[in-house]
DNA sequence: AATTCTGTTGCGGGTTCCCGCAACTGGACT
DNA sequence: AGTCCAGTTGCGGGAACCCGCAACAGAATT
């Protein structure tokens, strides 16, 4: 069995590498990609059948990556292995797991013994398997109370971008008005609102616009990595076409 | 000697007091704290005099913890160590670092030499040492291209907090049109401009205020933590006074 | 079939934002 | 003095934004 970490600490790497050789003697190959870009070539030429990635990485993020080499090989093990857990980059994993394929998400806090656990289900085992720090995560979001559905995100990362409602309603094919009415369940899912007893806010109420893009990503619920890779799609689909 | 070590991150933590031991056999005590909150306890039950400080920690930021022990013991020595080399980081460190005081900053991906070679310097001889990555962002800062000056930066964090021109105007005591030209120099900087090849940006502009935000946030400029620092400092300052 | 609910859309108005134009200030250089 | 220049301020208007009100459709419930 070939492993592939792709992993931009060099100290993170070296323990993950440690812990690798130690959960898993029948791994006959272990190959290091520092960084995304890299780690989707090497996955490529080795055939790699199992990876571990990081998330965080300075020139391509792990989501990006573990999409490129999963839009190839849909059976690929990947296990990420990350420091954040940011409801942003859950959000982008579940959007691209493959049906039928096996992951899984540590925290980089978990300890030696949950690694070991992890590395082996889901790289030998084939399981699904995620820390329970972010399983917490994923029932709040799934609740509804701060939960934000498919399509108030889509129209939030617009405004990230600075789209104004008109753009944002071509985009979306929707109404003017149905944009403005997902803005408003935005404000209120990311804590946007007037606070009646502090008469400043009242009389000069603060723009919700910037306040919300500021607590999503105060809050996790963006990220920015999300907001450069909307940005390049923008970039790519808005203006050359259409 | 007595050091302090602040970092919450373990593998690093450990690798850190690895060298430490090696670089500094002159050092009678390390002590290690999880988190800023942590550490600035420990700073003072210890009296340490030389302090090596991660920035991104999840209770409390480095630059905060800085700014207490600091404020109790101008003369102590720290040593920054950061994953980042983020302009917002580097100007919080800057704003609070006392006259003739000894700090440092180097960054994570620095060789085990360098960072052997910074503590010695900073914490030993009480030298100014900062990692060439980062003095590279400094001159960049200072430069009058994309150089946000001290008001301009005021004026983003206001901006950040989603308060609108007339606000920013009292806090700042200025005249509502000049905050809006620090907007517009702002959005120059801060590269927020309708493309004029874009017909899509001709006809229905972006917004900038939002845009220049999420710029600012992906540059690094601004990041989540001096927003929340700000965030806490309005509604102590903006709302119960005035 | 009647009804409640949720999501979508149009309309209209009050407010803020963006910014061109013009005037004024204080400092620097000739 | 004269002149230039950068920074600050007022004015005004067109555009975008925020949002209450109301109508409508389809799904779910009774």
């Amino acid at each position: 069995m070939k492993v592939l970490v792709v992993e931009d600490d060099q100290y993170h790497a070296r323990y993950l590498l440690d812990v690798l050789a130690d959960a898993l003697p029948e791994v006959s190959e272990i190959v290091h990609a520092a960084d995304g870009a890299a780690g989707e070539a090497e996955a490529e030429a080795m055939c790699a059948t199992a990876v571990v990635m990081d998330l965080q990485m300075e020139k391509r993020n792990g989501i990006e990556a573990a999409r490129a080499i999963w839009a190839r090989r849909p059976a690929t093990r990947i296990l990420f292995w990350s420091n954040y857990s940011d409801e942003a980059y859950l959000r982008g994993i579940s959007r691209i797991v493959p049906e039928d394929s096996a992951y899984g998400y540590v925290l980089k806090t978990a300890s030696r013994e949950r690694l070991k656990l992890a590395l082996r289900a889901v790289l030998v085992e084939g399981q699904i398997m995620v820390d329970r720090e972010i399983h917490r995560l994923q029932r709040r979001t799934a609740s509804p109370r701060h939960a934000l559905d498919d399509s108030e995100y889509a129209v939030l990362v617009d405004l990230a971008l600075g789209l104004q409602d008109k753009q944002i309603a071509i985009r979306q094919s929707l109404s003017l008005r149905t944009v403005q009415n997902r803005l408003l369940s935005l404000y209120e899912k990311l804590g946007v609102e007037a606070d009646p007893d502090d008469p400043a806010d009242v009389t000069t109420p603060r723009n919700k616009r910037v306040w919300a893009l500021s607590r999503a990503f105060v809050t996790g619920t963006l990220n920015v990595a999300t907001v450069q890779s909307a940005e390049r799609d923008y970039q790519r689909r808005g203006r050359t076409r259409r």
